[in-house]
DNA sequence: TAGCCACATACAGTGCGGGA
DNA sequence: TCCCGCACTGTATGTGGCTA
């Protein structure tokens, strides 16, 4: 899906990459291209892209010693976790009485609404997701940490997708909004790889261990035909009854929980490319049978797939509910 | 709290015809 | 040719009761 009204790039913004203009927080300060208010709290972004679900800075910040705090808003620490990737330079995290040092190569996990303080021992260069919090949940990822900072441990996956991760910040500028739309739900979908390797959750057996495992599981494999209760309950080790249990607190069955996510993935896939064939797109979502996809997709979208494709195909309706999702989007602004 | 079993039923898959 | 809708059948799923 195009997002043109997301086209939010940071200050400096230009034909070159992001790292060829990144610019000292004083010199920011000095040409006036930030906010001072963010400078105060953040350091200086220099550049910035956002898509429905994840936005991405990146954040250069240059006085020794200076304490970072945590003059984030309310409203979007509550909304958001920050996956952050140290580039260049040293910090610490101080929260809960226990300080932290990260170094450059670095990646760590930190929920905002929790109280903590950065402090950068020298100039430092961060690249930060924000990463929905919303999103993770209708993914079956939790973010509910019992601390606010949590190391990512660095595994062959974890550094696989550190390296995917810069190479897209990298490109970012010049991707197309629709690329970095696609790519932004990609990396939602893999964030399950960071957290783990965060030991920031619990495992249990319990249903509330159970549904987030039991979702993270189809989500990963939404277009495995296969996919079935046996299936899942057989990864997590838990009887089919469990299971049932478990996803009844939720309101709905495991599977209408997989139909859910596939109708939505099917959505995505024809509103990006409405030109696909609806048996292309069914069998993609992980529906064996085109005509019972068809009839489950009008169901929930009150329309059949051919017409919700043509609906995306032309731009000036397209870009009018662009606009409008623009304005409601939860993604963050920098103050 | 979790597993097993039996039963009812919702629905996935299939084949076919019709329309664009 | 592609897509949708309809009808039918078999199977997977949900549910309740029971036990450990």
């Amino acid at each position: 899906m195009m997002h043109k009204a997301f086209r939010g790039r940071g200050a400096g913004s230009g034909q070159r990459s992001p790292f060829d203009r990144q610019i000292g927080i004083e010199s920011m300060e000095q040409t006036g291209q930030l906010n001072p208010s963010y400078v105060a709290c953040s350091g200086a972004v220099a550049s910035s892209r956002r898509s429905a679900q994840i936005f991405i800075t990146n954040v250069e910040a240059g006085s020794e010693g200076r304490n970072l705090a945590t003059a984030v808003s309310r409203r979007r620490s509550e909304r958001y976790l920050r996956l952050e990737i140290v580039r260049r330079g040293r910090m610490t995290i101080e929260q809960n009485g226990e300080t932290l040092g990260f170094r450059a190569g670095d990646m760590l996990l930190l929920d905002p609404s929790r109280k903590f303080s950065r402090t950068l021992r020298e100039s430092t260069h961060i690249s930060v997701l924000h990463i929905s919090k919303r999103a993770l949940e209708d993914r079956g990822m939790s973010y509910r940490f019992l601390r606010a900072c949590h190391p990512i441990h660095e595994t062959e996956d974890v550094a696989a997708l550190r390296a995917l991760l810069l190479t897209f910040i990298h490109y970012l500028d010049n991707a197309s909004d629709a690329l970095v739309e696609r790519l932004g739900h990609h990396f939602l979908d893999l964030m399950d790889v960071m957290i783990e390797s965060s030991g920031a959750l619990d495992s249990g057996r319990g249903a509330k261990a159970i549904v987030p495992r039991a979702t993270r599981i189809i989500t990963c494999r939404l277009a495995d035909t296969n996919l079935n209760m046996a299936g899942i309950a057989n990864e997590l080790n838990v009887s089919i009854s469990s299971l049932t249990r478990a996803f009844r607190q939720r309101g709905l069955s495991p599977m209408r929980y997989a139909y859910e996510l596939r109708l939505e993935h099917a959505g995505r896939l024809l509103a990006q490319t409405p030109t696909l064939a609806i048996q292309d797109v069914a069998c993609r979502c992980g529906f064996a049978s085109p005509a019972h996809f068809s009839r489950l997709f009008k169901k929930k979208h009150g329309m059949t797939p051919r017409e919700y494709a043509n609906h995306h195909e032309s731009p000036q309706e397209c870009e009018a509910t662009e606009a409008t999702e623009a304005t409601e989007a939860t993604a963050p602004r920098e103050a």
